[in-house]
DNA sequence: CATGCGAGAGAACGAACGTTCTCAGTGCAG
DNA sequence: CTGCACTGAGAACGTTCGTTCTCTCGCATG
C-alpha cells in the first residue's frame, strides 16, 4: 500500500478511536486492527502513541475549524453569520458519533500536565475566539473581543450540555443566548 | 486511627490527587501515601479504585454546590443572587489548584462508557441546572428554565476558557453576559 | 505471662499495554 | 537461480498498576 494512502487510513482509524473513546482508553492494538496496518509501519509514521495523539488533535482542529467556516459562509448577512455558529453546533450534536469536544475531552484526560496536547487544546481555543471575533466585528458589535469570548463560552458551555444530556436543546438555546448578546452589543447607529 | 477520621482522610487526598491529576494517572500508591494508610485499608472502605472514585464525585458535587449556594446567599436582591454565581467562579478560577470543572474531566476521561461516573455528572450538572432555575424564577424571568440553561452554558463555558487558559476575564465576561440575558429576560411589569 | 486478633508495611501477582523483536514470505537485482 | 531487502503478522519484553497475600508487630484479654 502507498505510504500516504496507509497514513491517510491510520490517522482516520486513530481519529475515530480517539475521539470516540479518548486517548487512554485505546489501545495501539485497537488502531492497528482499525487502519488494517501492521504495528511496525504505524511506529514507521509516529515513533509513539503521544505523537499520534498530537497528530490526532492537529488533524481535528484543521478539519473542524475548516467545516464551521464553511457552514458560517453559506450565510452572507454577518448577523445570520454569527448564528450559524450555533446552527453548526445543533447540527454536529445530532449526529451519531458526537462526544463532546474532542479538546476539552483531551484536556480533562491529560490533567495539569503542561503536554503538547494541553497547548494544542489552547490554540484550537484561540484560533475559534479570533474567528468569532472576525464575525463578531463584521457584525458590528462594539466591543468584538468580548462578544467573542462570550460567544466561545456559550458555544464550549453548548457542547458539554449536549454531550452529557443534560439539555437536548442546547444549540437552540445557546442561539437564542446569542442573539440577545448580539443585539444588546450592536454598535449604536450601526 | 479511628474509622471516621480514616475515611475522612481517605476521601480528601484522593479528591486533591483525582482532581489534580485526573482518575486514570492517579495510582494507588499515590492515595496510599497520600492518606497515610496502608492500602488494606482503603480497600475495605472502596473495594476497588472505580467506587473510590465515585465517591470523589458524589462528595465534590455535594461540596462544590454548597459552596456555590454560600456565596448565592451573601445576596439578597434576586438579580445579584444570579450575578453572584459568576462571582463565585472568578473567585475559584483564581485559586491555586483550579484544574477545571471536575465532572466535565472526568467526562472527558472516561469517553463514551455509560459509567456510573458519568451519569454522576448528568446529576451534578442537572442539580445545577435546577438551582439556576430557581434563581432565574426568582430574579423575574419570563422563561426560567430556558435561562437557567443559558447560564449553565455560560458557567461552563467560563470553566472551559479559564482552565485551558484562553481568556484570563472568562469569570468577567460571563457575568457581562449573564447580566444581558438576564435585561433581556426580564418579565414585562415585573 | 501466654494467646489470639487485627493492623500496618510492603512484597507479590496478574493483567493490560506501549514498544520492540523474530521469522517466514515475497518480489526484485544480478 | 540466488541472494537480499523489505513487508506483514504476531510473539515477546518490560513496565505500570490495580488488587491480593504474607509476615510481623502490638495489644487486649483470660
Amino acid at each position: 500500500m502507498n505510504d500516504d494512502e496507509a497514513r491517510e487510513r491510520l490517522l482516520a482509524a486513530a481519529g475515530q478511536l480517539f475521539y470516540a473513546r479518548g486517548i487512554h482508553a485505546v489501545g495501539m492494538d485497537d488502531i492497528r486492527e482499525a487502519a488494517g496496518l501492521p504495528l511496525k509501519r504505524i511506529y514507521q509514521f509516529f515513533p509513539s502513541k503521544d505523537q499520534l495523539a498530537e497528530a490526532y488533535l492537529a488533524r481535528r482542529d484543521e478539519n473542524w475549524l475548516a467545516a464551521l467556516a464553511r457552514r458560517v459562509d453559506r450565510c452572507r448577512d454577518p448577523r445570520q453569520r454569527v448564528l450559524a455558529v450555533f446552527a453548526f453546533l445543533g447540527e454536529w450534536f445530532a449526529t451519531p458519533d458526537f462526544r463532546g469536544c474532542a479538546f476539552i475531552n483531551v484536556f480533562g484526560e491529560l490533567g495539569s500536565s503542561p503536554t503538547a496536547a494541553a497547548q494544542i487544546t489552547r490554540r484550537h481555543k484561540q484560533r475559534l475566539r479570533r474567528y468569532l471575533a472576525g464575525l463578531a466585528n463584521d457584525a458590528g458589535a462594539a466591543r468584538p473581543t468580548m462578544l467573542a469570548a462570550q460567544l466561545l463560552m456559550l458555544m464550549d458551555g453548548a457542547v458539554v450540555s449536549a454531550a452529557t444530556g443534560v439539555n437536548v436543546r442546547a444549540a437552540a438555546d445557546a442561539r437564542a443566548a446569542a442573539s440577545t448578546l448580539l443585539t444588546a452589543a450592536a454598535r449604536a447607529g450601526a
